[in-house]
DNA sequence: TGTCTTCCATACACCCCTGTATGGAGCCTG
DNA sequence: CAGGCTCCATACAGGGGTGTATGGAAGACA
């Protein structure tokens, strides 16, 4: 009944979700999985060659959403593959990483990279549908926006009782109608600013 | 020039931006302010007095939000002005409020409560838009997620060059759009499930 | 001028955490 | 069964943090 680096890794990632990326501390895991922090020290070099382990796999997500979502016939199923997987993510939560980012410079570099893979497959999904190259570019943000909107709340009261999949449709066909459409006068709006300053 | 309770507040703001609930600590703050601690425990009983002082001025921020926003003439008004003072609040931010929920049951508890308050408001301006009970409820649930996520990532890269203004105009315009509708069928997509469980 | 109040410094006890050094139990292998 | 390898326990040093007790400086006030 000995411990793998993986072990490790899983009680980690048990700790990053409860208490963030300062409550991965090794005497923690060593109490949770019964051992002495000696254990760890023989499986990694020190604390942050583990912090590394859970970022690097972090990474690995985008790659896996991006393969899995790309599966899909149309653009919205596309999207709502992407949607639907990261809802349901084992990998390290996103909502941790960014807390982790903006405490740490270099971290921070390594997420925007991500992330520019992310958004960089929602334009490629809104160009399928039909929006032109700057507008899929702003479109894609709103989509991949939505998501981190709802990976924000959902821990808490299931967003009001309003269901995963009605918020993913309801968001994916808002963008995609926009996508699709004439786009002439940007949102069938006014143009420009004209009953905005009015009071 | 002796401190005050609240320059104590403001400083704990500093820390909490840059490092996270975790990240507000007596002892760095005195260091920061220039004084021993021996001046935060005759301003504050101790730490968790502060960290309350924190939770009470954030949780007064939603109120200034929708006192704020509601003079605005039309229901879109109202919206964009809310987008507006969100993105330039003055109080803790959501971000890291949001983080230290997630480890502490008693404050997202408290959370919880001040998101009914912003979602009731949005449902508010959806209803005055033309929408219906049910579907103002879902609808403001998106709208309240696109400023979270939104919050979630201007703090890097502006989010690809998309800026603010282009973005909570557009995110209000596709759901108004939507709000006052025909809304038959919910998006002009086929009722249920027709080309989604397609390949 | 003496005293009282306000605000902060200093010092102490204590806890939690990291990293390292060392030893030891158990298994595998010849 | 001797030796080596794997995995973990124990013990130590050290840093960083909280909270408390006590003293002290500086102004208000009579």
């Amino acid at each position: 009944m000995t411990l793998t680096r993986e072990d490790w890794f899983v009680a980690a990632i048990g700790s990053l979700r409860r208490g963030g990326i300062d409550g991965v501390r090794v005497d923690v895991l060593a109490r949770e999985l019964g051992v002495s922090r000696g254990s760890f020290y023989w499986h990694f070099g020190n604390r942050q060659e583990l912090l590394e382990m859970i970022l690097a796999r972090w990474e690995e997500e985008t790659a896996w959403l991006v393969a899995g979502a790309s599966g899909g016939a149309t653009p919205r199923e596309r999207a709502l593959r992407y949607f639907e997987m990261a809802n349901a993510s084992p990998y390290p939560p996103d909502r941790e990483i960014f807390a982790w980012a903006r405490r740490d410079g270099k971290v921070a570099r390594r997420v925007e990279a991500i992330e520019a893979k992310r958004t960089e497959f929602f334009e490629g999904v809104l160009r399928d549908a039909g929006a032109t190259g700057e507008r899929s570019r702003e479109l894609a943000e709103v989509l991949y926006l939505a998501t981190l909107g709802w990976l924000e709340r959902r821990w808490r009261s299931a967003a009001g009782g309003y269901a995963f999949e009605s918020f993913s449709r309801d968001v994916i066909d808002l963008v995609l109608r926009e996508a699709t459409g004439p786009a002439a006068t940007p949102l069938g709006i006014p143009a420009r600013e004209d009953a905005d300053r009015g009071a």
